[in-house]
DNA sequence: TCATATTAGTTGCATATGTAACCATAGTCG
DNA sequence: CGACTATGGTTACATATGCAACTAATATGA
């Protein structure tokens, strides 16, 4: 093998999986602006546990979301600054706060959900159940292998 | 279905995207970092073809690392600041900044391979050839599949 | 040739992430 | 009870990205 097929090859996978998040990240956020609706995938992504959980601890957003809690603190202080949530500490745990959906938060909610269809049907499109499955499988077995060993016995 | 299942359905595969491709980068840098090099996973994937072509224009690594011109740019300042490359203007087009190795840059380059090989092996841990050629088929039918339309007739 | 369009690259603003240092509160144990 | 530790969250700094507006240089065409 070639120098340069060599790089080529060992390149290929990451770039790939680079070039596909932020086309999808691309997508969603287009199809959102041509609703009218202000709102980042990032952004949607923390929304929706919020939804389904009523009222979730920050921590709990970045259990379920696998996002840093540094990032939680930010993605949560750009919908609060954007009135779709509110911090609420809470009443027994005082380290704990709590963020709730407001109306417009909710309103968002439901007038996202069709958006994030149709930007899953472009995604998906021509590609088979099949190997839609293989795929997750795949991405599930990689954020396994890369878990972290902190916990790990040595 | 119920709304959560439902909730959940939609949030799944980029979700996952998401988290493989923070782990992937992350692991690289850990590993690159354990072996005293200083390179964050982009820098390295513009690295790479600037080796591979001698001398490019940042048009070039644009289109082969599947970035934007304005990543592209930044990228360049930090390699450039890091004495890695350095940018030569081209003596036809004055348009054009070529981009240059510098000796620093290729020692580098030569480091960093071995790095990327353990990381792509802690990567692919367990996952058979097949199940990868599937997922990079799919990836690559992501980004067909969102490729923009601003070109084609409509 | 001169006005106009195109191209390569840069810069400012907003979003997102990781690490590490930091606060405040809660839990533990001598 | 009081010191130490653990936990939830925030902040500062560095990296990375997208978009839009911008500059400088080249190409086009009446």
């Amino acid at each position: 093998m070639t120098k340069e097929a060599s790089l080529e090859f060992h390149m290929g996978m990451g770039m790939l999986i680079n070039s596909a998040h932020r086309a999808m990240t691309k997508r969603f956020v287009q199809n959102a602006m041509k609703s009218g609706l202000d709102i980042s995938l990032d952004q949607w992504m923390v929304l929706g546990p919020i939804w389904q959980l009523e009222s979730a601890s920050q921590k709990e957003l970045g259990e379920i979301t696998l996002k840093d809690k540094t990032s939680i603190t930010r993605l949560v202080d750009i919908l609060e600054k954007k009135n779709l949530v509110v911090r609420v500490e809470d009443q027994i745990d005082h380290r704990i706060k709590r963020v709730i959906l407001t109306n417009a938060g909710k309103q968002l909610f439901f007038d996202v959900l069709p958006i994030m269809e149709k930007t899953r049907e472009e995604v998906r499109k021509d590609i088979s159940d099949q190997d839609i499955e293989t795929f997750k499988k795949v991405l599930s077995s990689i954020i396994v292998n890369l878990e972290d060993e902190k916990d790990k016995p040595s």
